[in-house]
DNA sequence: TGTACATCAGTGAACGCGCGTTCACTGATGTAC
DNA sequence: TGTACATCAGTGAACGCGCGTTCACTGATGTAC
């Protein structure tokens, strides 16, 4: 990929990443176009010399989403201690910090169930995007030398998805805490990462 | 509970009917007040003579949605053997009948990550719904002479939810089915279920 | 180097539409006498 | 038992509002000569 952006390129990426912020906090209908383009210091009129509607808008922004999301997981398993790694990162995904702050959580934790409503197009990159995700922990499982390696990514997935989007339900508060805990210790046992160091 | 409604009462009751079903389906924003009138054989008018509002509405439909939730799973645990109703439940909740016809899934599963953005009356009331789900999961693990119930609860509530929403977003397909199928055998496995007989 | 012109990202008023909500009204039901 | 009246669940036209979208326009930038 080429550095140098167009003026209309950089616009158009400012665009998405607050789209992205917006729609991770407040789900994909959260945030209407006008207020879109404020946020992007730009007017509503705008916005469509870049997206063709705001469903096309949607699309581009879930691909926008995921890719934050493969570069979050890469920052935690690219070190030489495969377990810390993954450790690090299921710690990293159920913590109160990333629970609490919305807009730095995942597409998966708050958007995961708005997926089945999504026109076509939008849909298809979501399941694609969740089809990633698995790949890559189960690679990792794979790599660790686990037989049932696919199987338990896709329950890892699974639970660490449903504690974190039941601590934000819950709000801040003591029922949060414990379903983050719980599951924090319960799939690491279960991946046998109970012993590994905390990451760097 | 006196069993004769009134007129009145039986309409309310029917509103709530259908909200439920729609807001399980398509969300809590998913459905229109007009919409919902028409569904129960009314017109919109009407609705403000049983609700304040539209959101006094979700608050009471949240409690609809979670005796629904209560009363199925009622029906599987009520049965003398206690483990081999446990795995019922998990099967069932987890089965790609109840994943695919989503009108009759549960109110965890399409909408707890709308939770956080409901107006505070109704998101506490499903706080407490989650809770107590959480807690007849618990007391029945308990019963079952699990040390650590509460965590496994919350464990298994999570992995719950999070599989059937996984499953959602895929659409009927392979992936969806691989995820179900993954959830069931963990979750049971590490509920030393795998042996229960299935259910009656 | 300087002028004339084309390009095009971004502006902001205006649109149609669907939504939640209000309210004057209707018509069936039940009670008073 | 029969008539007069009050009650009240439900009707449907109308409202204001926010939304996605359109479009004629502006004004800065870069190219042609």
């Amino acid at each position: 990929m080429s550095e140098k952006l167009s003026h209309k390129e950089r616009t158009r990426a400012r665009i998405l990443d607050e789209a992205a912020k917006a729609m991770r906090e407040h789900g994909f209908e959260g945030i209407g176009v006008a207020a879109l383009m404020k946020r992007a210091g730009l007017t509503h009129g705008g916005f469509y010399a870049h997206f063709e509607s705001r469903d096309d808008l949607v699309a581009h922004t879930i691909d926008r989403l995921f890719e934050d999301n493969r570069a979050s997981l890469a920052r935690h398993l690219d070190q030489p201690d495969l377990a810390a790694g993954l450790a690090a990162y299921i710690d990293d995904y159920l913590s109160e910090e990333r629970v609490t702050w919305r807009a730095r959580g995942c597409a998966l934790t708050s958007l995961m169930s708005e997926a089945t409503r999504l026109p076509p197009e939008a849909r298809t990159a979501y399941a694609a995007g969740i089809e990633r995700f698995r790949n890559r922990l189960r690679d990792r499982l794979a790599a660790l030398g686990h037989e049932r390696a696919e199987e338990e990514a896709n329950s890892a997935l699974s639970e660490m998805v449903g504690a974190a989007t039941a601590a934000r339900a819950f709000g801040e508060g003591q029922m949060a805490s414990e379903f983050l805990l719980s599951s924090r210790k319960q799939i690491k046992r279960r991946l046998g990462l109970e012993d590994a160091a905390p990451a760097s």
